[in-house]
DNA sequence: TTTAAAGTATACTAGTTTAGTATGGTATGT
DNA sequence: ACATACCATACTAAACTAGTATACTTTAAA
């Protein structure tokens, strides 16, 4: 269960979604594209405002567009907006959450390691999912170095 | 929500307990060592031995050891073995799990995202772990090549 | 200035998943 | 043969998620 919440992954759907259309789309609108639940749709439209992934005009003519262009918009940006903070564990989201704590011997490991997965999801954005995904975007290029 | 489950952080735990002892150790010490309840840790070995991650020994003196050195076990082994498969979003378990699917256009990214993904949890052992965090280990030092 | 379209906020519900436990079975060295 | 230690399965309770319902606020156009 190293798996991303399904909210997440429709916001995902959703600023991918805004990004083809590239003008301002109404809640029902996006539903209708991208076949989620309108209730749903809302609720995630508001945590992706909240994060600055989207842009909202109310009232009459109002709707949702991108806040800033697809490549700087990345997948950890949405998750994040979505989900709050990246933590793969309890003890990444700050003290007092693991009874293990005091005496757990991997808690430098984790933080490191959920560096290493969060500065992998910053490497990849909108514009990546939109291109071909059989000719890998550029952030998909990664090379391990040895150290020393 | 995109977290390991605290069943898979016991697992490694557990099997850094196993590397920094290197030898044939009972359930019950792992518990006591670990601070995890004995019942836990046995339904966790019982995974890791399956995973091929630690070889157990059966009647008087028998007991638990790590399979394999500790450079040779990665994160992503220990979380496959008592997670199962590394799957992001429902869609990379397989066709079928997910209703949107027919009419997604992120499937292909998430296969790719799900790999990045698996690829750097590849490349941290538990050799690592045990070195000190603050000097990051060679599979660390990761560069983002430009393609092309 | 009224009205209706459209976004905002909050609280609830049902279903699923997870962690954790209990119990009885099986292998094996002495 | 027996005590020790691993193995297998099934169950339970708690936590969390996705999804929904409802009432409110903003704003452009008539």
């Amino acid at each position: 269960m190293l798996k991303i919440g399904r909210l997440a992954d429709y916001g995902l759907l959703i600023a991918h979604y805004l990004e083809q259309r590239a003008e301002q789309v109404t809640t029902e609108e996006i539903a209708r594209g991208t076949f989620i639940p309108v209730a749903t749709a809302r609720k995630l439209l508001k945590y992706l405002v909240d994060g600055g992934i989207v842009a909202s005009r109310r009232g009459l003519r109002g709707g949702y567009q991108l806040a800033r262009p697809g490549p700087e918009i990345s997948i950890a940006d949405v998750i994040q907006a979505v989900e709050g903070p990246i933590a793969l564990t309890e003890c990444n989201r700050g003290s007092g959450n693991c009874e293990l704590e005091p005496t757990c011997a991997l808690r430098d490991s984790w933080s490191f390691i959920n560096d290493l997965v969060t500065d992998r999801l910053k490497t990849f954005t909108l514009a990546d999912i939109a291109s071909d995904m059989r000719h890998p975007p550029a952030a998909a290029q990664v090379q391990v170095v040895q150290a020393k």
